[in-house]
DNA sequence: CTTAGGATCGCCT
DNA sequence: GGCGATCCTAAGC
């Protein structure tokens, strides 16, 4: 049977408590990665998310199992990563927006063409460009290879906000940071 | 510090 | 034909 629980994290619960309890986790992709610091849920009954008009071609694997990546192309330029959740057929995912870089900073520099740690994995598209996501990583499980999920340390302080970069549903609070983190992508209020 | 525009492509109306 | 779950650069205040 699937795997559903990785890192302690149950994939089956609403994207809302995922997107919370995966701030603080170390995501890895080829051993290149780091630390959660910045989520969004998004739900099938939900406005703003891809699941809402039903499954399509570009996000059929948001409606496969949980516990799996959902790559799509964003603005036709950069690759967004999320992590799908509920179960099969539901249609819902959190959207990973920034980490905090630990692990294969060189690699992340030479793709990404900068320097400074804030701008490797400050933004989702970044992330992306930074782990080397693609296309060729919809649908993968996070349980196996290339994709590596480390358990966070308790106790994490999570603050929340409404979502960035949409035009429905903006009064909704889904969108989940570290507290105090410099390297989320924008602050919060 | 805030705002505006361009790049670029797949999906939906 | 329009418009994004974005990013970067440039210009305005």
């Amino acid at each position: 049977m699937a795997i559903s629980t990785i890192a302690g994290i149950d994939f089956t619960q609403p994207a809302e408590i995922v997107a919370r309890q995966l701030i603080g986790v170390t995501v890895l992709v080829n051993g290149v990665g780091g630390r959660i610091v910045e989520t969004e849920a998004y739900d099938r009954e939900d406005p703003a998310s891809h699941a809402f008009s039903g499954p399509t071609e570009r996000n059929a694997s948001m409606f496969g199992p949980p516990a799996h990546a959902y790559v799509y192309r964003s603005y036709g330029i950069h690759w967004c990563l999320n992590f799908v959740c509920r179960e099969e057929g539901h249609g819902a995912g959190v959207l990973i927006r920034a980490l905090e870089p630990l692990a294969g900073l060189d690699e992340m520099r030479r793709r990404r063409d900068a320097d400074d740690e804030w701008l490797l994995c400050s933004g989702p598209g970044k992330l992306c460009q930074a782990l080397g996501v693609t296309r060729a990583n919809n649908g993968m499980p996070l349980s196996q290879p290339p994709f590596e999920l480390l358990p966070g340390s308790p106790g994490l302080e999570v603050v929340a906000g409404p979502r960035i970069g949409i035009s429905k549903a903006m009064d909704v609070p889904w969108r989940f940071g570290l507290a105090g983190s410099r390297f989320v992508s924008r602050p919060f209020r």
